[in-house]
This record gives C-alpha cells, sequence and structure tokens, in this order.
DNA sequence: CCTATTCACATACGTTCCGTATGCCAATTG
DNA sequence: CAATTGGCATACGGAACGTATGTGAATAGG
C-alpha cells in the first residue's frame, strides 16, 4: 500500500539536495537559511540534520551531484572527436561551458572550495579531472604532447584556466564576442602542451 | 599634546584591519567573529561598522591592503631579470610563491571570490594582474609572444592556473618535489604563448 | 574662554540562524 | 499483535549580526 520505506527515504533525500540546490546556486551557501529551504521542500532541519549531519553535509552531496553530472556532460560531448587531442580541446571547451552557468559557478567554483576547502582533495567530486588527466595521459604515450609534464598536474591548472575564462565570459556585457577572444587565448595556452609546434589549429 | 583626531581615526582603522586581516587568514571570514577580532583590536564593533559599513567592508580593505603588498612583491623581484620573457616568466612563479602563503590563499583565493565576487571586477585589487597584461602587450609588440592573444585575457587565464599550481604545492605532503612538478607544467602552458621560431601564420 | 556641535566609538536590543536534545508516529520485525 | 527501530518534527539555548541609541572628547565659533 504505502511505498516502502526506502523509497520515501530517497526521495526525502533527493527533494531536500534539490531544494538546497537552488537555494545554494541562486542566492548562496552562506546566505541560504536552512529553514528556508527545507521548508520549500515540505520538510523542516531536522531531516537535513538526521540524513547530511550539517549544513557542509549537505553541500558535498549537492556537490557530488553536480560533479556527476558534468563528468557526463563532459564525455557525453567530448566524444565525438576524430582525434583524441581534439577529443581533449573539447573536452576543455565544454567544461569552460559548463563553468559559464551561474549555478555551477557560484556552487562549485565560489561557495564550494570556499567552504570545504582545496576540490582537488574533495573525495566525492573529481570526475572532470580524472578524466581530462586520462586523456593527457593517453596524449603523451602517443607522443602527441610533450613528455615531462605531469598529467595530473597539467589537468589542474587547465582547470584553474578554464574557471577563469568562463568568469571572464560570463562576466562580460558582450558574452558572444568574449567568449571567441578567451577560448582563442585558452587554446593557445593549450598549445603549450603539444610536441610539435606545426599543428592544425583548432 | 593630544595628537590630532586625524591620526587616532588612522589608528583604529589601521587596527581594525590587522585584526581582521590576522582572523580572516586563520579561521576564515565566514568563521572570524566581528565581536572577537575587534576586541583583539581593543576596539568593539561599534567602530568596525562606523568606519567600513559592514563585514564585508571590512573584507575589501583588507584585500585591497594585501593586494598593493602583492603588487610591491611582484615587481621587486621580477625587476632584475635579463629578458623582458624571462621578467614575465619570474612574475608568474612569483604570484605561485605568494599564493603558497596560507594568509593569501585563505583570503585572496577562497573568502574573497567567496564573498566578494569575481576577482576581475574588484575596483581595489587588481594590480598584480595588471603588471603581467602590460607585459604581455610589451612581448607582443617585440613579437616574443604570438600575436592575436588578448593581454589581459591572458594574464587572467595565467592567473587561475598560478592559483591552482599554488593549491596543489601546498596541500602536498611532499611540497619541495611537488613544487618543481608543478612549475614545469605551468612553464610548459607558458609556452604556449611564445611564437615558434619554425611556424609562420596569422 | 566658554558654549555648541560634531563625530568616533561603545552599549543595548531585537532578530536570525545554527546545533542539540528530545519527542512522536509510522513502518518494520518477531 | 507487541516491541522496536528510525525518520523526521519540535523545542530550546547560544552565538552572531545589524541597528538604534548613548556618551564623551575634540573641534568650531563667538
Amino acid at each position: 500500500m504505502h511505498r516502502p520505506r526506502k523509497e520515501m527515504i530517497a526521495e526525502t533525500r533527493a527533494k531536500l539536495i534539490a531544494a538546497a540546490r537552488q537555494a545554494f546556486g541562486t542566492i548562496g551557501y552562506a546566505e541560504a537559511s536552512m529553514d528556508d529551504f527545507t521548508a520549500s521542500a515540505g520538510l523542516t532541519r531536522g531531516a537535513l540534520y538526521h540524513h547530511f549531519g550539517d549544513k557542509k553535509g549537505l553541500l558535498e552531496a549537492v556537490i557530488a551531484e553536480i560533479d556527476g553530472e558534468m563528468a557526463a556532460r563532459v564525455n557525453e560531448v567530448a566524444s565525438r572527436a576524430p582525434t583524441r587531442w581534439q577529443h581533449f580541446v573539447d573536452e576543455c571547451t565544454t567544461y569552460i561551458e559548463m563553468a559559464l552557468e551561474p549555478e555551477i559557478q557560484r556552487i562549485m567554483f565560489r561557495d564550494g572550495p570556499a567552504v570545504l576547502g582545496d576540490p582537488a582533495q574533495w573525495s566525492n567530486a573529481n570526475a572532470c579531472v580524472g578524466s581530462m588527466t586520462d586523456h593527457l595521459t593517453a596524449l603523451q604515450g602517443e607522443g602527441v604532447v610533450v613528455p615531462g609534464v605531469d598529467p595530473e598536474t597539467a589537468a589542474r591548472l587547465i582547470n584553474g584556466a578554464s574557471s577563469q575564462a568562463a568568469q571572464r565570459i560570463a562576466n562580460s556585457n558582450d558574452p558572444e564576442a568574449t567568449s571567441k577572444i578567451v577560448v582563442a587565448a585558452f587554446k593557445q595556452l593549450l598549445e603549450g602542451l603539444l610536441r610539435k609546434p606545426g599543428s592544425q589549429q583548432n
């Protein structure tokens, strides 16, 4: 008759995560009142503390969810590229595009690091960088990328540049035009990783 | 006899900024109690609200102070390099070194952006990026750096990579060794900006 | 020199928010 | 059907913030 208990619990968790994600993504983590957004989910802080321990625990869950979505999107978009290098470049530009979205920017690049510390040490949200790292490693094996650079390190640095790129585009008053300029500069930086200078551009 | 009023006021402001800087740089902005750190300066929140409006206003003042110091350090270190390109590279590595300091990392790269938004739009704290932009512009004029990349954009992207580089080093359990790896990868990315001898296009 | 005014800063108060402790009710278990 | 588990709400205490107000010293004016 009544749905099994596990389903109700999962639904409660999902509702809390969704409500928190909405609040964190718009007004920001610090300004989001736990009383408010739990109420908007038809619950109270009691449920929140029961499932996630505290406000930070809920943020972690939100971040894990978004990270999973981002990884899926990156893999899906980049998987249809002719060469592996192109695949990698597409991955990066897709990453920039995602970082343009206010929710992702706010939660993943701003409040997340401020509240939880260095993203590199988040245990549950490294799918994107992991994928980039794998591709760089493969590209090195193929001789496309210079040897001697640590793949994961390069992925992290590129990640930082991507984040800045996205912010620059997002805060521009002409995002369309700015995007071209920023992506061009970004790709130029990536060229530094290529072994042979004579590569075709784009 | 009694010191002029202006001096007392300046001293009060300086004491508040110093106390806030200490608190923000260690326990972080969110955890820093205004009652606590104003008391540690021998004052109360009354003085804070009078001079800075609110907690965010005080953070802005702290950031402006640190930014000035960072710009001075960058200029001083990088000014003794043989070539302009080397000058630029030194500027970047100095930037990374500064970003290794916990106070700078916490205030300038973590809590600052979370509380005040995109650093690129801070009116009072862009000295470092401004200097890097100038050098990139000059390097382009000399034909050392590829044409077609927007200098300020490149400076921002490099800035983002620098921040990630610093965090990676700082959070390593062997900072000494990690530093070599990270700086090597970082310089490799910078190579992407160099105009290569054998390639002519655009 | 004396009064009036300004203003830097402190104090007092109300509100909001967080974390914990406790209570209740439905669903499972035997 | 009784017992127990546990998911979630309610109640309470404390801390932090912002505002409104008070006070005393320094300046200004006559």
